[in-house]
DNA sequence: CTACGTGCAAACATTTTGCAAAGGC
DNA sequence: GCCTTTGCAAAATGTTTGCACGTAG
């Protein structure tokens, strides 16, 4: 694991401790299992890599601290298809959206955020403080693309 | 019904002939209640209203249809909240975005689009071309913020 | 008449929950 | 030692599929 990572981790460790949960040995390889993969990862991927490089782990569990880490706002969940089940990501990664090609699946990180901030006026006039966002881009790829 | 309605309806029943798909009653109920709706349903609730102002429909067809209706590009799939089933809404709606509460889970219509067009450059780099989109806001509402 | 669409039931995938045992603090 | 967290099993939820019957074209 190299500094950055080790230091991501230890920052989101800091957060449970800040709420109140307790370090587990499965909190802590879920949350390096995060910061390594570096992308979004479903429950069952986080699962079925953790059960390889560290000792077993429960799916359940696995569910379970997803929503503590969503509730410390240390993850996002993404919808990336819709079709697929929610992924999670980590929040301290910078501000980005995913692009999902609509005939193979296959997704891409696109680091551009096209969002206007004259947003947060229009949604004042709803009576709504928006808190975050999420943007997802439905395409072709160049592989799929026939032209 | 009224005249627009009814011409909605009519629309998207053409495009089923078009693509060489049968007219049948439950298709015609389920577009029939989408237009009249004029908001993103899941499959549940089309269901569940169809059960009582139509006659029976099974689950399974709604479902079925809905896959046929995106096909046609009738319908959006629109991920509402991510924790709810996949909803779907009408493509000859105007384009426009929800914003979900975090607290209490209401959702709303925002009739703005903040995407910037500049987004179609920067996917072309990336070797995608765009074919839709769909924002997610999250955030919370007038009754829920306490402040 | 023929292929497509439907309803039923069962399968399937994903996520949640109750409970007893294990473990963090 | 107390209370949270875990693993197991079972349930709940949402969606898909196989099959025989019905029906649009």
């Amino acid at each position: 694991m190299t500094v950055d990572h080790a230091a991501s981790v230890i920052a989101v460790i800091a957060r449970l401790k800040d709420k109140g949960y307790r370090i587990t040995a499965q909190r802590q390889a879920m949350i390096a299992q995060l910061v390594e993969s570096g992308q979004a990862l479903s429950a069952f991927e986080i699962w079925e890599k953790l059960k390889v490089r560290y000792q077993d782990i429960s799916l359940d569990t696995v569910y379970r601290n997803l929503h503590v880490l969503v509730d410390l706002e240390a993850l996002t969940p993404i919808n990336a298809l819709g079709k697929e089940s929610v992924r999670y990501e980590l929040v301290d990664t910078s501000h980005h959206h995913h692009i999902v090609c609509v005939k193979c699946g296959q997704t891409q990180c696109i680091e551009y955020c096209p969002v206007d901030p004259r947003l947060m006026l229009v949604l004042q006039t709803h009576g709504y403080e928006l808190v975050r966002h999420n943007l997802e881009l439905f395409g072709i790829c160049r592989q799929c693309n026939p032209s």
